[in-house]
DNA sequence: TCTTGTATTGAAAATGATTTTCAATTACAA
DNA sequence: TTGTAATTGAAAATCATTTTCAATACAAGA
């Protein structure tokens, strides 16, 4: 989809739910929108006042909060820090995430039903969610040294 | 396997790895070798005070993450905060946490050759670990309203 | 377009978690 | 028992997040 249109639409489903469209806003939404990556409050803060130089941390935060509430972006956990978010991907879907560059590949197709299903039966639990996140080197990173000058 | 045995085990693995046995890191290592809910380090510091009443908090930060580096606890992430420490299980395992109460189950059994082998080919990442968490309402706290009183 | 009410903003202060510093203490090898 | 280096905990420093609040700016309506 064209960049430009999902900035739209969640600038749109921003004012649905009752919030005013400002510039900090259209900042941190053009980033989030466009990140590949998982980004932390002072990532975007930093990034945003580029485009917005006045931007306030505290409007990054409330912002990320707000567009978490609208499932439109949502937290990632990772080895290091948690506290990072990423655009949401369409249905259900897990993470897959390069170590090395930070880049983030949505997957789908995990099928855990039977081992839910076992664990279950096993523990006594009712279980009504699951984690998955695998971690591993997308195809730039593992580049061999030789090629790493044409970056 | 008896709690002193483990305890003793503990203990053995410190100071194998150069470390004194002090009565500061006997109280935290008696608290998390027997805690089967993941703990953060307030917690482990009001639990710890009990059975040495002058401990530190920094003394429960430093040993915590001396215990992370032996590989005798690990860090649980949870939907909230992070940043909380739980014995580690042996071989390979993952989480089933009770949303309600926190009690923490692990379990094993999980077969994700098939899934990251198919991811693998499909994105070109090289995959080389996964996190898997469950989560659900333990028995005890499924319990009906009616038996609560017993608690 | 202009007015107006209210949501929003960002600086500053407050709070909370974690880390660093350091002088006093303590474990344990010799 | 002694010497020495590791450890401890109070206090201060640092870092992340939240709260407060007066000024500003969006957007609904005149
Ligand atoms: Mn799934
Ligand atoms: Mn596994
Ligand atoms: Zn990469
Ligand atoms: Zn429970």
């Amino acid at each position: 989809m064209d960049p430009t249109l999902i900035v739209n639409h969640w600038l749109d489903q921003l004012q649905s739910a009752g919030c005013r469209v400002t510039a900090p806003r259209r900042a941190i939404v053009e980033l989030m929108a466009g990140s590949p990556r998982a980004l932390g409050p002072i990532e975007v803060y930093d990034l945003g006042r580029a485009e917005h130089p006045g931007l306030g941390l505290v409007t990054v935060y409330r912002t990320l909060e707000k567009l978490e509430e609208l499932g439109l972006v949502e937290r990632v956990h990772l080895p290091d820090g948690c506290h990072r978010y990423l655009r949401t991907a369409d249905g259900h879907q897990h993470l897959l995430l390069c170590t090395s560059c930070g880049l983030v590949q949505p997957f789908a197709g995990d099928d855990l039903e039977p081992l839910t299903g076992k664990v279950a039966s096993d523990t006594g639990f009712a279980i009504n969610e699951h984690w998955l996140q695998l971690f591993g080197t997308c195809p730039n990173c593992r580049k061999p040294i030789s090629t790493l000058s044409e970056s």
